[in-house]
RNA sequence: GCGCCGGUCGUAUAGUGGCAAUUACACGAGACUGUAAAUCUUGCGGCUUCGGCCUUCGGGGGUUCGAGUCCCUCCCGGCGCA
């Protein structure tokens, strides 16, 4: 039998983390963070990271192992968290990961092996002056393959494609390994006007505990702000702020609607996945209680 | 009361006689081969057998082959003078 593994995701703000301890208390677990920024050390506050008090003494994996100023991908991510799956496993513990970025859950649900190709900054300087279709030719030479199937106007992938087949000769194919463990994939959502308001109530949260005040620890310490602003959100947003680009009014309207707008975006990645089952954040928590006995036995 | 300016898809705007009509934002739908909180696509008057058909630019009337665009009039808003 396969090691059962369970699953907490969906979009921002439906209170994952809690849940997730929650479980890990119920069936001796451990938690595996699943998302892209809390990989960062010292993006706190912004990234919704969850506090040492809120663990409650659970361990929590996977969260400050990056430096903001470096390159992170999903390839980095899976491999961190395998170790650490089978880590857990080996303590007889119950792995359990829970976030919100779909492509790294997948990355382990689906077992996707992914070609390990470093950052090539010279190459991307270079290739980012380009428009999109002469960046499709020249990947349309390296990998016919895989301009196939790119989306042919999107330069972030493409020059990631152009770097992957640069390095080792061609773009490989995607490769999706066999199931090593079994999945119990909880969704969490709440309507949309629950949802939002508990957007808005967080963020404004956030700003008093001194997000903005983390942003500029940051970017003192060596972030520039072009790379804050790729992060995204509350990082992409305060940079501006701090640049006096936007007044503090139009960041917090700014921040409501895009926070909103990644829901949307979390939802469509998360509804291609039918094995996902959904509850209410309120509706879990007694679920949890009864399912106690069935889990070691068969999935709920 | 007089004078001037204005009223166009949710909002802001473009359009001064010739194709349902620009652009931005919002809103909706979606992609995801690896930077994923990023990045990208797409719909947005209605209907459609996808060829079209119908209804639209404050209201009414008029000029014209043809009006969002010109004229008259009414309504509404802003500014100025009384």
């Amino acid at each position: 039998m396969k090691p059962k593994i369970i699953v907490v995701l969906g979009p921002t703000a439906t209170g994952k983390s809690d849940i997730a301890v929650q479980i890990a208390k119920k069936f001796n677990g451990e938690i595996i963070s699943a998302d892209s920024r809390q990989v960062f050390k010292g993006m706190d506050l912004g990234s919704g990271k969850i506090t040492k008090k809120e663990m409650l003494g659970i361990p929590h994996h996977l969260l400050d192992i990056a430096n903001p100023k470096n390159f992170f991908s999903v390839v980095e991510y899976k491999e961190l968290a395998e170790k650490a799956i089978e880590k857990i496993l080996a303590k007889g513990k119950m792995p359990i990961i829970c976030g919100g970025t779909g492509f790294y859950i997948d990355s382990i649900v689906k077992n996707i092996t992914l070609p390990e190709v470093k950052l090539n900054q010279k190459l991307r300087n270079k290739l980012e002056k380009y428009s999109a279709e002469k960046l499709f030719e020249i990947l349309e030479k390296l990998s016919p393959a895989r301009a196939k199937n790119i989306d042919r106007k999107n330069k972030v992938r493409l020059i990631r494609a152009i770097e992957i087949a640069k390095s080792l000769g061609n773009v490989p194919e995607i490769i999706e390994g066999p199931k090593k463990y079994d999945f119990i994939i909880i969704g969490l959502d709440a309507k949309d006007n629950v949802l939002k308001e508990r957007i808005e109530k967080r963020l404004l949260k956030r700003i008093k505990l001194g997000m903005i005040n983390e942003v500029s620890r940051l970017h003192k310490q060596g972030v520039s702000w072009k790379r804050l602003e790729s992060f995204g959100l509350e990082y992409r947003q305060t940079a501006l702020f701090l640049q006096k680009k936007i007044t503090k009014a139009e960041m917090i309207e700014n921040l409501k609607r895009e926070i909103w707008h990644f829901v949307k975006r979390q939802r469509t990645w998360f509804k291609r996945n039918k094995n996902i089952k959904w509850f209410e954040p309120k509706q879990i928590l007694p679920i949890i209680k009864q399912v106690k006995i069935s889990l070691n036995k068969k999935v709920c």
